[in-house]
DNA sequence: CTGCCCATGTAAATGGTTACATGATTGA
DNA sequence: TCAATCATGTAACCATTTACATGGGCAG
């Protein structure tokens, strides 16, 4: 699970709360690693258990009560040693690949509306890329190769956002001979 | 679920076992639709009680009884509806991501080993994509149309795969500036 | 006074992987 | 004789999503 590391990735920068941790991940591994608050909370309880992190209430007057999170030394080597171990090419569950497979069935008209209805999305998740989080990596990179290694991940999503974009509009365009 | 659309439009092409479905799966989708055969077992009991599929036992002398399975009307009904509605970006859930996020605690030569070894892995993929496939598809596809579209989601996975390389590569490179 | 932010959780369902289980045929 | 192919399935587990549930503070 990869998950418990993740959490155990941002308890290292800071303690903090289940909450905290949503928008976290909202923040910034969302595009590429989601969790809702639901599996972050149960996450948390079995990695007390095991002794990865430490809980502490903290008493607030005008909010609920909060629960701060803090990593232990157990779990400080736990994140060390996965950190370093290597991974595999990312799964996908691409549902448009697996219905322009089976597309034998329906009309050009339709692929192509399927298609140009792709490109939309993906033009929208472009220039929130754009607008968004570029300053945010300045602001607090904790080091240089901080900021490097944050500006490589937006890199990607980028690229392969980029990539896709531009398969999707060739496609598009190659169909309309079979109209 | 999709897993039951993508067995609907196998069916749809002919008449399948759990067993050949598998290995159509594999043939076909596997990179961007994965089943195990525990799923496309349950599934297609479950879509026997939804009156998707309908079951035919064949008796076998040589080999174990199979159960082929053919497609009803209302599952090619089903299966039209549902592959001409539009569909999101697909989720990912990046490993590497996620570590490069959290790598602050990691020594530089290390990032760049966790790097290199995911290049590795995917100049592999790479090589098995253009060594396979390309011929299969002028030999299966029933219509310059469909040949069209398989070749489409082939390139699909070669650009991304090569866009991952580049940007692997290039960062892998850049980090050097770190050591 | 409406709706969002804070902050936590449970319950149920669905989706997916891994391991266990059987047993004949065929080719190296 | 060993491994692979054919062909089916169950059981247990892990991961993920969705819905239900509560309740005060604060801004427009």
């Amino acid at each position: 699970m990869s998950l418990k590391f993740a959490i155990l990735g941002f308890l290292d920068m800071m303690p903090l709360s289940g909450y905290d941790l949503k928008k976290m991940f909202d923040a910034t591994v969302k595009f590429f690693w989601s969790a809702t608050h639901t599996q972050i909370y149960r996450t948390l309880n079995q990695m007390l258990d095991e002794k990865l992190v430490d809980q502490e209430i903290v008493q607030q007057t005008y909010h609920p009560n909060k629960k701060l999170y803090h990593i232990t030394p157990d779990g400080e080597k736990e994140l060390l040693r996965w950190l370093v171990t290597a991974v595999d090419i990312p799964p996908v569950r691409h549902k448009l690949l697996v219905k322009i497979t089976l597309a034998d069935r329906i009309d050009t008209e339709k692929i192509i509306d399927l298609l140009n209805d792709y490109c939309g999305k993906l033009r929208e998740r472009l220039s929130l890329y754009k607008s968004k989080n570029v300053h945010i990596n300045e602001e607090y990179a904790r080091s240089e190769r901080e900021k490097f290694l944050w500006d490589a991940v937006l890199d990607n999503g980028f690229a392969s956002y980029e990539c896709e974009l531009k398969w999707a509009e060739e496609t598009a365009e190659g169909l309309k001979k079979f109209l």
